[in-house]
RNA sequence: GGAGAGGUGGCAGAGUGGUUGAAUGCGCUUGACUCGAAAUCAAGUUUAGGGUAACACCUAACGGGGGUUCGAAUCCCCCCCUCUCCGCCA
């Protein structure tokens, strides 16, 4: 959610940059409402405040003995039945405004940072440094779903009968090798400072709402229609909303964890688009890390949390890119984003394998996630981060293309050989 | 699925129509006493919106929504959630 007082006292400014992002922003109706809305509670409060008073001053009457049919009292009553009156034609206005202006609020994404480069689309990203040699296949280098099949380290039509197509089956190795990967990320991140938790897979309709899914994204997530539960997409959304509704106190801070998590998409609108494989699927494992922070650490914060998912990638030395994303390229509820692009030797290019976030308090105000510091007056929102530490199936695929070896095995990476028992992945292997 | 109990401030826990945003206890903050601490005493200690230069001040909130009333945490209706026991079940 955006800040609207930042909106009404600086409407100008707000909307250039939002702008940014390409889009146009209905902020004129925002502001109308906004004002409508506070005028009309100003006239409501005085009216309940006079209704108040009259409650308090026939209390009192009636409790020192003046008899209720008192023609005082009786004058008092008509008032007060008046103002009930008043009211009550006033208060559906209100909260119609009310209404009307929170659902136009929760369709506005968050504002670019300041330090988001400026852009298009994706074509305008930024690339931020690179990682580690290309390699650059001297024979021509398979891509990972021809590898996983020939080592038979996946299951691809019987998953279609079993769920649908996009669903997938590892199988021996295959299941084995996500599985290591899935210890080794959790094992380090919790390493570096992260409380690993276990979420719930199903969440419901709030949660959804208070890390930006809902209500513009509906179409992207599976619903259990029966139940007000969703499947979640990402353990963000599990993992921010632990501390919805929370105050917390400012020492709490900073909060790190890390989570793995099946994660499940409908991928809406992308038809036809890498149908083989694992890069997109219905159902993808993931490790995730999620930050709440004091405002003013976020960008440091942020950086770290790069660093933290990119430190995987160096672990498993697989090449990669960091790349900056553009306004017009930035997620609904970002502020500022980088993604990490692994590099797949058999397609010759790189490919998202963790997107990392800052949030600000775009989700934290939806969230209602707040901290206080001990002497401190008011509470302010918290910040949240999140970055995929890693997505596990894309680094499978990362690691088949460029772990092959010239007799068609898979050399199993240092980091992961005491979790597989093993250095190589081949054939018989399973 | 069946039966029952319950949802009040950071926590525990009172409160069945009247000045109760809410007793009391715990916790926390500040002050007094002390060389210091403990103990003791005193004061303070919810959140959101509006309003103000800043205070003041106003409004709302006792799971959510609606109703009765001049007035509701307290009475009535609907919904949600949690807990316990039984059944079923990985």
């Amino acid at each position: 959610m955006i800040d609207l007082k930042q909106l009404r006292e600086n409407p100008q400014a707000f909307g250039d940059r939002l702008r940014r992002r390409g889009g146009d922003f209905d902020l004129e109706r925002i502001l109308e409402l906004d004002a409508q809305q506070r005028q009309l509670e100003q006239q409501r409060s005085r009216l309940q405040a006079r209704s108040n008073e009259i409650g308090a001053l026939v209390g009192r009457k009636i409790k020192s003995g003046v008899p209720p049919t008192d023609p005082e009292i009786q004058a008092l009553k008509t008032e007060a039945n008046d103002l009930k009156q008043q009211l009550s034609d006033l208060e559906p206005q209100e909260r119609q405004l009310k209404e009307e202006l929170e659902r136009l609020l929760l369709t506005i994404p968050n504002l670019p940072s300041e330090t988001t480069p400026i852009g298009r689309d994706e074509t305008e990203n930024v690339e931020v440094r690179r990682w580690g040699d290309e390699y650059k296949p001297t024979q021509p280098c398979q891509p990972h779903w021809d590898i996983a099949t020939q080592l038979g380290l996946w299951e691809v039509e019987r998953s279609v009968k079993v769920a649908q197509s996009r669903f997938v089956t590892l199988w021996g190795m295959g299941a084995a090798l996500e599985r290591a990967l899935i210890q080794f990320m959790l094992d380090t991140h919790r390493e570096r400072g992260y409380v690993e938790v276990l979420p719930p897979l199903l969440v419901n309709t709030a949660s959804l709402t208070a890390t930006g899914q809902l209500p513009k994204f509906a179409e992207e997530s599976f619903r259990c229609a029966d139940d007000d539960l969703w499947l979640i997409p990402t353990a963000e959304v599990p993992l921010t909303n632990l501390y919805r509704e929370e105050i917390l106190a400012a020492e709490q801070l900073p909060i790190y964890h890390c989570a793995y998590t099946p994660c499940f998409r409908r991928e809406a609108g992308s038809y036809g688009k890498d149908t083989r494989g694992l890069i997109r699927l219905h159902q993808f494992n993931k490790v995730e890390l999620v930050k709440f922070v004091h405002p003013e650490t976020s960008a440091a914060e942020h950086e770290a949390l790069v660093a933290d998912a990119e430190f995987i990638l160096q672990a498993l030395k697989l090449p990669y890119r960091v790349v900056e994303l553009c306004t017009g390229d930035l997620g609904f509820a970002a502020m500022k984003c980088y993604d990490l692009e692994v590099w797949l030797p058999a397609a010759g290019c790189y490919r998202e394998i963790s997107s990392c976030s800052n949030f600000g308090d775009f989700q934290a105000r939806r969230a209602k996630i707040r901290f206080k510091g001990a002497k401190q007056k008011g509470t302010q929102f918290v910040h949240t981060l999140n970055g995929s530490g890693l997505a596990v199936g894309r680094t499978m695929a990362a690691i088949l293309e460029n772990y092959q070896q010239a007799d068609g095995t898979v050399r199993v990476p240092e980091v992961l050989q005491p979790y597989l028992k093993c250095s190589h992945i081949g054939r018989a292997a399973s």
